[in-house]
RNA sequence: CGCGGGAUAGAGCAGUAGGUAGCUCGUCGGGCUCAUAACCCGAAGGUCGCUGGUUCGAGUCCAGCUCCCGCUACCA
């Protein structure tokens, strides 16, 4: 039996639309991973959905005056038609809000409630009157003690830089109301992570001491070195899930535990619409969990959820947490206030069509050991260099000699030279190349290593010159374009992982089988002879200046 | 304050168990002309953030420092 995948990738916020932020640090290569997979002949659930939760929310939709409920339908539907877009292949795209949810979140907090899991604090809190709620210590705002600053916020001062209590403050003030909070108790319900440090020592630090990455790894164990302290789990707040036992009236599951519990909401979901059972997927000690995040998320998905899961006993424990680090844009990091951001919706209006060319460039240019910079200029370059020159040109051109010579009709190969089978056996190691890569999440790399295919066609047509010979030498051109056309062939199976719909452009165009996978490459030819090709058209085209200096200028307004 | 990650050719990035620094783009020179002025070959270009230390030898180990990013802010 084929082995059992549960992909996951982070629930996105629903308090605003999603951009190449989120898509280069976690969708891409989750996506990537997932479809790589899939052509593997594994089995694979692919889950995500949307994160509606928490204090964010009813802040905005405060703001805007309409109901939390109207804000994440908003963005829950701009969200999801990105992803469908993008290609993001997600079996199943959820939501927190829905009932399913509220019941799964729900049983897992009684449950862990029934055994003994959680602890009670109690603990006195700002309080706005005004509003009638508790204040997280983002939304006070007041005269910072150590340098006087007088809009530090509750949590930290971004003028010195002190992270701080929120009733540290001097003159603290509501930020919603701007009325001066008072404090009033309140009790919650903890998780006592102190419980699991020596789990989550031995499960992370030991047995995944060499096939975790090191951001991950040094993350954690900087919690761990730290000590684990108990971690509030409810909330006041009327926006949630409702904390389903007694004293849990008009409080609700803080966002952070119940959003990982969405993925699981998610799959059963999936399983009901599908007749399949969710529980191998979570359940099942054969089947690998994977989490794509990025790097603010490693403790929700490190030290957290797998305590939470742990707790619950029945369930199984993530593989790898193959986490990003961030993503800037123009030398700048990403903002959502300032507006200084790439939206998808706006990209897929400017760029119709282009979905596969931005997932490429962030591909290509991914934030897998540190943070990285996006530039439009890069953009531009790696599109007519790499994608329109190295790639697109090499399957026009064998397109092209392919009418040209042969009307379209793959000819029969003769006798193979040595530069012919060097070709051959370096096009049917590739798929292996690539596949240890994405197994070991270097995407950027097995993106590379995919261009090279295109290289390596480039210059077996430069070598090798159909065109010079053709008059003379028929034989042999049949044999070159019989060979450059298994290149192709290979580049159009390979791709589908980074470019599914280039991929799919690709394959009608040769032709080829739709059975063919991963796995054919290493056995040609994947065109057969005889066969006719159908339709060339371009697979990428160049982007001009003043597409960019658009772009450039809309950041800049 | 503390902790974690990063700092490598003009730009963006790799550097796996210490032993003459690699990749892509860009630049320069050459080749080719089937191809979206595309492709192929070659060259130039780096005191590997700073300062010390260990070593026969360090981008790679140790100490200190500087800068950037992150750390229960719901912006991956």
């Amino acid at each position: 039996m084929s082995k059992r995948y549960t992909i996951t990738a982070a629930l996105p916020y629903t308090n605003g639309p999603i951009h190449i932020g989120h898509l280069a640090g976690v969708y891409v290569p989750a996506d990537i991973y997932a479809r790589y997979l899939r052509m593997r002949g594994k089995d694979v659930l692919f889950i995500c959905g949307s994160d509606e939760h928490g204090v964010a929310i009813s802040m905005k939709a405060k703001k805007e005056g309409i109901t939390p409920k109207e804000v994440i339908d908003k963005y829950h539907n701009i969200i999801k038609k990105s992803f469908d877009a993008f290609g993001i292949s997600f079996d199943y795209y959820g939501r927190t809000s829905s009932d399913i949810h509220r019941e799964t979140a729900q049983e897992f907090f009684k449950t862990m409630h029934h055994n003994d899991c959680f602890e009670t604090q109690t603990t006195e809190q700002l309080y706005d009157a005004k509003e009638k709620q508790f204040l997280a210590d983002r939304y006070v705002v007041g005269t910072c003690p150590k340098c006087s600053n007088p809009e530090a916020y509750g949590d930290q001062c971004e003028s010195c830089g002190s992270s701080l209590n929120a009733t540290d403050l001097i003159e603290p003030k509501s930020a919603i109301s701007g009325e001066t909070p008072s404090l009033m108790t309140t009790t919650h319900w903890y998780l006592p992570l102190d419980r699991y440090e020596d789990f989550l020592r031995s499960w992370i630090l030991e047995s995944h001491k060499s096939d975790w990455k090191t951001n991950v790894l040094g993350q954690v164990k900087s919690w761990i070195d730290d000590g684990l302290k108990p971690r509030a789990v409810t909330r006041d707040l009327s926006w949630g899930i409702p904390v389903p036992v007694a004293g849990g009236e008009n409080k609700v599951l803080y966002v952070w535990f119940d959003a990982p519990i969405g993925y699981i909401s998610a799959s059963k979901e999936w399983a009901a619409q599908t007749g399949k059972d969710w529980r191998p997927y979570w359940q099942d000690k054969n089947t690998e969990l994977v989490h794509f995040i990025g790097k603010d998320n490693i403790v929700f998905h490190c030290i957290i959820f797998p305590s939470v899961l742990k707790a619950m006993g029945n369930y199984i424990l993530p593989e790898n947490v193959p986490a990003n680090e961030f993503l800037n844009l123009e030398g700048q990091k990403l903002s959502t206030s300032k507006n200084w951001a790439v939206w998808l919706h706006e990209y897929l209006q400017d760029f119709p069509e282009k979905q596969d060319v931005l997932r490429y460039v962030l591909t290509a240019n991914a934030p897998e050991t540190k943070d990285n910079d996006f530039t439009w200029s890069d953009f531009q370059t790696r599109n007519n260099s790499e994608l329109v020159a190295i790639f697109g040109n090499f399957i026009n051109r064998v397109m092209v000699l392919m009418r040209k010579y042969y009307d379209g009709v793959v000819p029969q190969p003769n006798a193979y030279t040595a530069a012919d089978e060097d070709t051959i056996t370096e096009l049917s190691t590739t798929p292996n190349k690539i596949a240890q890569l994405i197994e070991q999440y270097k995407f950027r790399a097995a993106c590379q290593e995919m261009i090279q295919l295109a290289r390596l066609g480039n210059k077996y047509l430069a070598d090798e010159e159909p065109w010079k010979l053709i008059k003379t030498e028929p034989d042999r051109v049949a044999t070159i374009m019989h060979t450059a056309l298994q290149v192709a062939a290979g580049l159009a199976v390979l791709s589908e992982p980074f470019l599914p719909n280039t991929a799919q452009k690709l394959r009608n165009m040769l032709q080829l089988d739709s059975n063919l996978g991963w796995d054919n490459v290493s056995a040609l030819p994947l065109v057969k002879t005889g066969q006719q090709l159908g339709e060339a058209t371009l697979l990428f085209e160049k982007i001009e200046d003043d597409a960019i200096a658009t772009q450039l200028e809309k950041l800049s307004a």
